[in-house]
DNA sequence: TTGACATGCAGGTAAATACCTGCATATTGT
DNA sequence: ACAATATGCAGGTATTTACCTGCATGTCAA
């Protein structure tokens, strides 16, 4: 596989999590699996108040985002967290932004007064 | 103002920044941004192959989640990354993830095993 | 085995989203 | 002043999204 395959993979998965992360429910679904991982189907679904089957179309996009992974025990299935993606985006995004964060005010400074001598 | 209030206030606010992040157009916009602090709305379409006025709206999206912060010169506007949204949600996503990461493969071993002796 | 339980699958609808076109307004340089 | 430039505002449409209901399938326990 090519470089720039690699990278719009990369992209197309980037945009899964953001996207994934986009829906207040979904991220519900994270946090109620942060306080106790490997709950099942029915247990997430009591905190949510929507129907059962809205509730695993959330866990889907969850999962395609590789947020969550899930395994069947007997008729249950159980939900775990994966932080990865997560971490993903803090070093694309949030370190990124953070060490340019200094020179941010200077730049619209010397910008506005470089302007209108 | 009560403090249940200022926690709802707080998840709005979380939320616009999700929803401004989800759209892989917007994310363009803080990537440029990030290259060229105070860029005008003209010099940001460049990059972006839709009409001006799509790029407006996300824009718009932005800096209501105070993700970007303008200012006007003349008859331009000149557009400026404000990172501290972005901190907020590592913060609140990424760190405490983080912490459990270690944890994680720990629970499903034993919560798996313990269910099938 | 059979009834209760946990989940899967297939549509259907209303609202939100991401685009667009057309026209209006304000600023600058000649 | 006036033509070019930079942006604002008002709709309009096609797609996506977030829900739902109804029914099917698989698993456990008495």
């Amino acid at each position: 596989m090519k470089d720039e395959d690699l990278a719009k993979d990369a992209g197309k998965n980037e945009d899964k999590v953001f996207k994934a992360l986009a829906d207040p429910s979904r991220r519900k679904l994270l946090d109620l699996l942060c306080e106790e991982n490997g709950q099942t189907l029915n247990q997430l679904c009591e905190h949510l108040n929507m129907a059962r089957q809205s509730t695993t179309q959330h866990i889907a996009i969850l999962e395609a985002a590789n947020l969550l992974s899930t395994v069947r025990r007997g008729r249950e299935k159980l939900h775990f967290i994966n932080p990865v993606p997560l971490h993903a985006v803090y070093e694309r995004w949030v370190r990124k932004f953070e060490q340019q964060r200094l020179g941010l005010l200077h730049d619209l400074k010397t910008r506005l007064e470089g302007e209108e001598p």
